[in-house]
DNA sequence: GGCTCCATGAAAAAAAAGTTTCTTCTTGCT
DNA sequence: AGCAAGAAGAAACTTTTTTTTCATGGAGCC
C-alpha cells in the first residue's frame, strides 16, 4: 500500500521522468537553466550516466546552477534525480521482472533499444559505404566466371545467405562450407576470371587470410565484406565493403551485412538482366514442379 | 607500429568494452570479483549508470574490491571505466545518426533507397512485435533442455546464425542442416522439454510444417520466426515472431529476422546469467588456445 | 607447524561531487 | 538614475565517492 513518494520527501508532482518535468516547465526556465535542460534532453541515455558536475560543464554552467536546477525540478537533490532516471529507464527490462517476481516478464523497452541500435548501424553503414566499392563489387559478382562464397563462424551464416541469393541469380556459385575439404579444392582450382566472395567479420579465423591471399596470388578477384576492425584482413582483398556491426549487448549485429548482401545481389540481378530473370524463373518452376513449397498463403 | 593504448595510461588490451574485458578474464577472477562481474554483466544499461560504490553494494563486496577490480581490468580508475562505458554506448546512438545525417541517405541513390527500406522494415517489426511472444521465446530458449534449430532455403542462413549465436550462450543446441538425414533422427528423438526453433520465411518447404507438427505432437515447444504471409505455418507453432521482410527489388529483406534473433539470444544470455558467461569465456579460451582467430587488429 | 602469498574488508586518506552562502550582475520598474 | 528582484558564478563548505593503506584470514607449500 501507500504510494510512497508522494510524501514531502520528493516533489509534489508525480511526473514520472526528468524529461517530462523539464518539458513541463521549459518555458519558465532561465537562460542557464535552459542550457542545462538542452544538454539533458540531448542525452539519449538519460542523466543517470552523468554526474551533475559533468552536466554543468557540458552546459557551460556552474555546478551551483546545476544543483539548484534539480531541486527546482522537484527532486530532493541530484542524487535522487539520478536514481529516479535510472529506475525509470530500467522499467521494462527483462531483468527487472526476473529479479523482482519471476512471473511474466515483460521485455518491451529493451527491444526498442536494440532495434534503434540496429537502425543506427544500418544508417551509418549506408553513410560510409563507398559507391565505387559497391559498383566494383557488383561488377565482380556479375562478370566472374565462377564465384566462391566463404565465411567462418558467425560469418558463415552471412555467407550462406549470400550464396542462397546469389545462386538464384546466376550460375557457378559455390558455397565453401567450413570444415570440409572444399577449401583445399578451391586452392587448387581458383584462377583468373573467378572471384572469392568472403565474409570476414570480427573474430574470423586466420584461414580466411590464407584463402584470400591465395586467391589473390592466382589472379582471382577478391571481395570482402567485413567490419572496420578487420583491417588486417582487408589488405588481402581487392574490394572491401565495410559494415557497422556494433551490438547493444554481447553480440555484434549483422543487419548491415545482410542488407548489403541483399543489395549487391539485387543490383547484380538488375545488371545481369534477362539471364538472371530466366534463372529465377527456372528455379521457381522447379520448385513448383516438385511441389515442395508451401506458399499457399493464409 | 603504433598500437595506441599500450601506454601506461590504459590497458594493454585493446578490448573495446567492459563486458569483453570481463569475459576475457572471467575464469581468472576471484570469488568477490566474480560477484562483481556478475552484477556488471547483468546490467543491460552498462555500468555508467552506477557509481562504484553502488556496484560494490549490489555485489555485496567492499568498495575497495570494486576499485581494485576496475584497475585490474585495465582501467586507470573507476572514472575512466565509467566514461569508457558511456562513450562506448554512445557510439551508434540513434540520435547521433538521426541528428547528423537524416537527409543524405536518399542522396545515395539506389543503395540509399534500399537501406531506407530496411530501416522501415526494422521499425515496423519493432512496432508490431508482441512483447509477450518475445518473453515466451526467451523463456523457451533458456529453459528447454535441448534446442533444435531449423530453416530451409533462405531461412537456412538465419537458422545458421541463430545456431551460431545461441550455441555460444548455452549447450545442447543443434542445427538441423537441410538435406541430410538429421531430420529423421529429430523426429524420433524430440520430446517434452525440448524446443524446435524454426525459421520459416516465405517460400519455405512443406517439410517445415511437418517438422513443426511432429514436434508439437510430441510436446516439444515450437518457436517460429516468420513473415506475415506465413500464416499457414504459424498454426503449427506455439510462439510466433513475425518480421517485416519487404524488399525493394527481387529479394525479401531479412534484416529484421537477424535483428530479432540477436535480441533473443542476447536477452537469453542475460537471463541465463553466469552460466552463459562462463560458456562464452570457455569458447573464447578455446579459440585462443588453438590460436585460430586473427583479431590482432590493425 | 610455520611460512608466504593473495584476497578481502575496515578504515583512513584523498579526491570529487554536490550544496549553500555570498557577492556580482543584469533586468525591469518607478 | 535609483532601486528591487532574481539569476548566476565563485568559493566555502558538506557530503559522498574512490583510492590507498593496513590488518586479518585462508590456501597452498615447505
Amino acid at each position: 500500500m501507500s504510494r510512497r513518494g508522494t510524501s514531502k520527501q520528493e516533489s509534489p508532482r508525480n511526473a514520472s521522468d526528468i524529461e517530462s518535468r523539464i518539458l513541463a516547465t521549459y518555458g519558465k526556465l532561465s537562460r542557464s537553466e535552459r542550457q542545462l535542460a538542452d544538454v539533458i534532453l540531448a542525452q539519449p541515455g538519460g542523466i543517470s550516466e552523468f554526474s551533475a558536475s559533468e552536466l554543468a560543464e557540458l552546459a557551460k554552467v556552474s555546478k551551483a546552477t546545476a544543483a539548484r536546477f534539480f531541486q527546482r525540478l522537484g527532486y530532493l537533490n541530484y542524487r535522487s534525480a539520478r536514481v529516479a532516471a535510472r529506475e525509470y529507464r530500467r522499467r521494462g527490462s527483462p531483468l527487472d521482472t526476473l529479479n523482482e517476481l519471476s512471473a511474466p516478464l515483460e521485455a518491451r523497452g529493451n527491444f526498442g533499444i536494440h532495434l534503434a541500435n540496429d537502425l543506427a548501424n544500418l544508417t551509418r553503414t549506408g553513410e560510409s559505404a563507398a559507391p565505387e566499392q559497391i559498383d566494383a563489387a557488383v561488377r565482380t559478382l556479375c562478370k566472374s566466371r565462377r564465384i566462391f562464397v566463404v565465411g567462418f563462424r558467425n560469418s558463415y551464416a552471412l555467407a550462406a545467405y549470400a550464396f542462397a541469393v546469389l545462386n538464384t541469380v546466376r550460375a557457378n556459385v559455390t558455397l565453401l562450407t567450413p570444415g570440409n575439404l572444399d577449401l583445399v579444392e578451391l586452392l587448387a582450382d581458383i584462377g583468373p576470371g573467378d572471384a572469392l566472395f568472403a565474409i570476414g567479420f570480427r573474430r574470423c579465423p586466420v584461414i580466411l587470410h590464407q584463402l584470400l591471399a591465395v586467391a589473390q596470388k592466382r589472379k582471382a578477384k577478391t571481395l570482402l565484406i567485413c567490419d572496420a576492425e578487420a583491417s588486417a584482413t582487408m589488405q588481402w582483398s581487392d574490394i572491401q565493403l565495410i559494415c557497422d556491426i556494433r551490438g547493444t549487448y554481447l553480440f555484434d549485429s549483422y543487419v548491415s551485412g545482410i542488407s548489403i548482401i541483399n543489395f549487391l545481389c539485387s543490383t547484380s540481378a538488375l545488371e545481369l538482366g534477362p539471364s538472371a530473370w530466366r534463372r529465377l524463373e527456372e528455379i521457381e518452376e522447379l520448385h513448383e514442379s516438385t511441389n515442395d513449397l508451401s506458399d499457399t498463403g493464409a
